[in-house]
DNA sequence: GATGAATGAGCATTCATTCAT
DNA sequence: CATGAATGAATGCTCATTCAT
C-alpha cells in the first residue's frame, strides 16, 4: 500500500496525492530549492493555484512530505515493536524496522535526509520538533517497561540511539547514493546483531 | 593551526581565506542557498568581482569549502592511521580521528554534512568522486598490509565502514544539530570500542 | 492596418502589442544590444514577469519582432505577386512590393536590416531557416509557372535574387540610414526597370 | 599582403596586429558585443591592460579593424580606378574591386558589414563621417573628370551608388552567410556588366 | 611599459505568490 | 473552487575599465 494513500486517503484528496508524488520525484531529483512550482505543476494536470489551495506555499508541500514519511516510518516501527518483549527483540525491531522501510520506500528515505535541514529550518519546525518529542517519549516508554530497557543503563543515554541506528543509517545513505550495490535489506540481520554487540562489554576486550 | 591557513598558505590568498571564512559562516547560518554573494561580500571588505574572480561562482565557493574540509579531515584520518599498525589500531584510528575532527572543527563538520548534495550534484561531482576515490584506494591499502584486516574479511566488504564510522556519525552528527549535549569526545573511547565490538561475532549471542 | 494588429490580434493580446512596439523603438533607437528589459518594461506600462511570460526571453522578444516584419513583408510581396502575369509581371512585383513595404514601414525594415544577425545567430535560428525556406520554394513556384521565368534561365540562378533587390534594398539601407533623402518610393519605377534591364544581355554592348 | 601588414607595419607592432587579428576573429565568430576583452586576451599572448594600451577601449578596437578594412578596401578601389578612362570603365571598377576585395578578404568583409551599426553610433562616428566624406569626394572627383561620367547624368545622384554597387553587395552577403555557394569572383564579369546595363534605358522596354 | 587583481554598476532572468475572472 | 496571467523583489553573474605594483 502506497504511503499517500495511507496519509491522504479518498477519491476526493487524488490530486493532492498526485501533487505530492510529483513534488516528491522533483525534489529528489533536482533538489529541493531548485524545484519550482511550475515544474510540479507540469507534471500533474493542475494549475498553480490549486498547488497553493492545498498546501499553502512550498514550504506546506515540503513539510506534508516529510510528515507523511515519517508517519510511514513510525507505524512500521511501532508494528515491529508490538511484537517485541525483550531488549534484545527491542533493539532488534528498532533496526529492522529502519532498515526494511528504507529498503522498501528508497524515495521517501531518500527525500528525509534531504528534507530534514529545509523542515527544521522553516515554518514548520515546532511541528517536527513535537513530532519528534512525541516520537522519543514512545520509545522511551517502550523501553521502560517492566523487564526491558535495563541492559542499556549502563551506557550514556544519549549514545544509544547512535550505536543501535547509527550503522545502519550509514549503510543506509550509501546505497541511496549508489556508493554501495547491495540493498540493505540483505545485511538486516547482520546489522541487527551488530547493533547489540555494539552496546555491551562482551568482557574480551 | 586554521584550516584555510593550511589550504590557501601566504600572504596573496588572505583575500581568499577571508571570503572562505564569511562564506562558511553564511552557508552553515542560512544554509547554502539561502546565503547570498551579496550577503558573503559584505562580511568580509571586498566586491562580487573580486569572489567570482576567485573561485568562479558560487558553485566554486561551495565546492573549495567542501574539498578544504575533506583534506583536513583526512590529514587527520592518516596522521592517526600513521601511528596504528594492528587492525584494531587501525579501526581505533578511523573513529578517533572522525569524532575528534568533528569535535575540533563543528564548523567545518556541519557544512560538511549540508554541502555534500550540492558538491555531488554540482559542477565538481568529478572533482569530488575522485578524491573519494583517491580516500577508499589509501584506506584499503592500510587494511591490505601485511598482519592487518584479517579480521574483517567474515564481514561483507561494503558493510565494514558503515559499522565503524555509522555511531559516530550518528552521534556527530545529533551534537551539531543539538539533539545531544555532550560534546563526541567524550564518548570516543566507547565509540571506538563500540565499533570494535560489532565487527565480529563474540561466540555468545 | 498595424502589422501588429495582424501578427497578435484579439483584445487578449493588447498588452503583448504594447510590449512589441515599445520594444521595437527602443530596439531602433539604442541598439538591440543596448537596450534593456528594464528600459521596455518601463515603457509599456507592465512588469519585467510580464514581459518574459509572453516572450520567454529577450531573444524571444527580438524574434517576435523578426517574424512579424518578415511575415509583414512577405503578405505585401504576394500580394503583388498575385496581380502579375509575365516574368516582367514578377521581377515588377518583387522590387515594387519591396520598396513600397520598407517605404510604408521603415521602422520594421529599419530593424529587420539590424536583427537578422542576432536571430541568425541566435536561438531562433532554426525557425528562420525553415521560414526562408518556405519563402524561397514559393518564390521558386511562383516563377516556375508555365510561360514565366523563361528568361532568366540564361543567369546563374543564384545571382537572380541579388539581380533583382540589390539596387533596391542598397537603396533603402542608405535612406534608412539618412545618407540619401528621397523616399525609395520616389524611385520605385526606376529601380524595377533597372532591376529588369541588369537582367538580359541587351546586345549592344 | 596582409591587411594588417600594411595599417600597421614595422616590428614594434606586432602584438599590436595580433591583438586585431584575434579580435577580428571573435567579433566575427561571436558578434562584437558578445565578445569581451578576456576572449581576446586570451587569444593573442598579451594582457588587459595592453589591449588598453594600444587602443584605448573596447571600441577603440572594434573602430580601428573597421577603418583598416575601410582603407585597404579604398585602397583596392583606387587602384582599379587609376587604370580606368571611360565611364564605363569607372563602373567596372567600382563593381570589379568592390566583389574582389570581399572574394580576397572575406573575414574583413564580414566585419564591416557587422561593425558599421556600432562604429556609426559609438564615439567614433566622427571619424567614420570624415572619411566617407572623403571617399565620396574621391569618387566624385573621378566621374567629374573631363570625358566621364556624362552618361549618369540622366539618372538621379543619389540612385546611382545603389545601381552600381547594390547588386554586387547583396550576392556577397548571401555568398558571406552562406546563403549562395559560390564565390562572388566567378560572377565578377556579369555583375560588372549588369550594373552597366541598369544605369540605361536601353529603348527597348 | 606591462600586468592582472580588483572594482561595482548594471543586466537578464527567476519564481514564489497573489488575485481577478 | 479552479485558473494562470501578472507581479516585482531579489539574485547570480558579467565585464569594461582602472591602477597599484
Amino acid at each position: 500500500m502506497d504511503i499517500l494513500e495511507c496519509s491522504y486517503p479518498g477519491r476526493r484528496a487524488e490530486l493532492k496525492r498526485a501533487i505530492l508524488r510529483v513534488a516528491l520525484d522533483c525534489f529528489n531529483t533536482q533538489g529541493i530549492e531548485a524545484t519550482t512550482i511550475e515544474m510540479i505543476r507540469s507534471g500533474c494536470d493542475t494549475s498553480v493555484g490549486a498547488i497553493y489551495h492545498h498546501f499553502g506555499n512550498k514550504e506546506g508541500l515540503v513539510a506534508a512530505l516529510f510528515f507523511a514519511a515519517m508517519e510511514d516510518q513510525a507505524a512500521l516501527r511501532m508494528k515491529y515493536l508490538a511484537a517485541a518483549q525483550s531488549t534484545r527483540d527491542g533493539v532488534n525491531a528498532l533496526v529492522l524496522s529502519y532498515v526494511d522501510w528504507v529498503a522498501e520506500q528508497p524515495e521517501w528515505a531518500r527525500y528525509q535526509f534531504n528534507a530534514r535541514f529545509a523542515v527544521a529550518n522553516g515554518p514548520h519546525k515546532a511541528e517536527l520538533d513535537e513530532k519528534n518529542r512525541a516520537r522519543n517519549q514512545q520509545l522511551q516508554e517502550w523501553f521502560s517497561q517492566a523487564g526491558v530497557g535495563e541492559e542499556l543503563k549502563s551506557l550514556p543515554y544519549e549514545l544509544v540511539p547512535s550505536l543501535i541506528i547509527g550503522p545502519s543509517e550509514s549503510y543506509c545513505r550509501a546505497w541511496l547514493s549508489g556508493r554501495v550495490g547491495k540493498s540493505p535489506k540483505v545485511y538486516r540481520e547482520i546489522l541487527a546483531e551488530a547493533a547489540w554487540r555494539s552496546l555491551f562489554d562482551s568482557g574480551f576486550n
